[in-house]
RNA sequence: GGGUCGGUGCCCGAGCGGACAAAGGGAGCGGGCUGUAAACCCGUCGGCUUCGCCUACGGAGGUUCGAAUCCUCCCCGGCCCA
């Protein structure tokens, strides 16, 4: 769901617009770029494999920058890799990656085609987006074909010199044969679509630089045309850890399935003070103005968190909607607000709280709370329940509750239904009457 | 292939016949402080029918009242030689 409305594009200075938000790594000749940008549209691609069947944050810049481009007036081409996926990207990868069979290749695509889908505009129009599947041009060719008309016009000395090869080789790893020829791939991919959709600039993160400049290469000596690169730096931390993972290290993805809204919503409410300002100019579009006013707001006063509160929503809202985003703000408001004990919240309040939190059915009236915990996931074992509530971290709807005698009966039931169960400060549970 | 050193709980790493579910550190999980933060302090950190029992120290056997610790064979890794 496009913050804009979809089908506006405005002219403005997409590169400095971009600069100033600091998504620009690198890009290749900045002059020539900004001023191929500015003579009129030009249709940019960004790759998108399908590792998983979900895309994720790490993902969201891919998707974000593109439909900036397409606001500020250009042609997104978002390319599912249907057959880059099938090889696997080493990039940025410390070991070689197992391959995807069949079935999972399609299960992913399945599940990414979609999301590539809710970003961009792809109604008529001059600017319209395309979603392509590099599959399409690569099942034909033969390998013989491939390396007399891509092989041939690139030297190992360039290859082997990429620095996701470097690192590969010089950690002892090594990598296969096949992942070294992952970049050849991406290289024909931007051949393909400069020589088909006239496609002149390839986006992507900035573990990319190395595989879309082989790509120019290549379209340089085959069609003798200049294709311009522009690369975001990778989503990170103020403290240098990888971000697109919680704190925990659990993925964020964009799929509700795989990724609640509400716990989309609460890992960036999460967001470190430091990040907040960054990430308000990188991952939303909000005006830059706007997005620098609310950071200043957030340095002076950071204890209000209204910085990453407004982080969280507008993310939430750019990848679920807006009905999704104000309701995990409000469940997050009822459980963290702490305006209302839990125990008289109105049963609307209650119901709404219970469809965001993770929830169960309680397996009966009078189990007891070990048990309930275990059930609820909120304790791996029964002995780890029984340490929690020795260590005073369990509460059943908002009291704090140390006795591993205790049961859970029909009393505990708020409005007849629910019981609210949370292990330490922010791990909630919903548990719905038998 | 020969030699040698080693494989311990989520990770690193002590232990080298009983006092060992196994020191110490890290991560994780909690509590306190706080802002659903950072830092810091404290606790916890195999499982269970939890004052006790079961399963664990690469695998399989064996010695012993008793083994992570000793022996045999096997598997895997580092280094040296070929």
């Amino acid at each position: 769901m496009p913050a804009r409305p979809v089908g506006q594009t405005c002219r403005v200075d997409v590169l400095a617009d971009l600069d100033a938000r600091g998504l620009i790594h690198q890009t290749t000749d900045r002059r020539a770029l900004a001023q191929r940008l500015d003579n009129g549209p030009i249709t940019v691609y960004c790759g998108f494999d399908p590792t998983a069947a979900s895309l994720h944050v790490g993902n969201l810049m891919g998707l974000l920058t593109l439909r900036r481009l397409q606001i500020g007036g250009h042609r997104p081409i978002a390319l599912a890799g249907g057959a880059t996926g099938m090889i696997g990207d080493p990039s940025g990868r410390s070991a070689e990656r197992n391959l995807l069979d069949d079935d999972a290749l399609a299960r992913n695509l399945e599940g990414i085609v979609p999301q590539l889908r809710q970003f961009l505009d792809f109604d008529d129009g001059p600017h319209a987006a395309r979603l392509l599947d590099n599959r399409a041009w690569t099942v034909g060719v033969g390998v013989l074909d491939f390396l007399r008309e891509v092989g041939k016009h690139v030297t190992v000395q360039q290859m082997v010199g990429k620095e996701s090869v470097r690192n590969r080789l010089d950690d002892g790893d090594g990598l296969s044969y096949t992942e070294f020829s992952y970049m050849l791939l991406q290289a024909y991919d931007y051949l393909w679509l400069a020589e088909n959709v006239e496609c002149e600039l390839q986006v992507g993160g900035s573990d990319q630089w190395g595989n879309i400049v082989l790509g120019i290469d290549l379209i340089r000596r085959r069609l003798g045309r200049a294709a311009h690169a522009l690369t975001w730096p990778l989503l990170a931390r103020s403290d240098g850890t990888k971000y697109g993972k919680t704190a925990g290290g659990e993925t964020l993805w964009l799929s509700a399935d795989d990724m609640s809204p509400y716990r989309f919503y609460q890992a960036w409410i999460g967001v470190d003070d430091a990040d907040v300002g960054r990430l308000l100019a990188q991952l939303t579009f909000l005006d830059l103005d706007e997005a620098s006013e609310i950071a200043a707001a957030h340095e002076a006063d950071p204890g209000r968190r209204e910085g990453q509160r407004r982080l969280a929503a507008e993310i939430t809202r750019i990848v679920h909607g807006d009905a999704a985003a104000t309701a995990a703000a409000g469940a997050s408001e009822v459980l963290f607000g702490g305006a209302v004990p839990v125990r008289q919240a109105s049963a609307a309040a209650l119901a709404f709280v219970a469809a965001e939190v993770p929830s169960g059915q309680l397996r009966a009236l009078g189990t007891s709370v070990v048990d309930v915990l275990v059930d609820a996931d909120l304790a791996r074992s029964r002995s780890e329940a029984r340490r929690a509530l020795a260590e005073g971290s369990v509460y059943i709807n908002g009291e704090r509750t140390s006795d591993p005698e205790r049961v859970v009966d029909a009393d505990d039931m708020l409005h007849g239904r629910y019981v609210l169960l949370r292990r330490g400060k922010k791990r909630w549970h919903a548990a719905t009457a038998p």
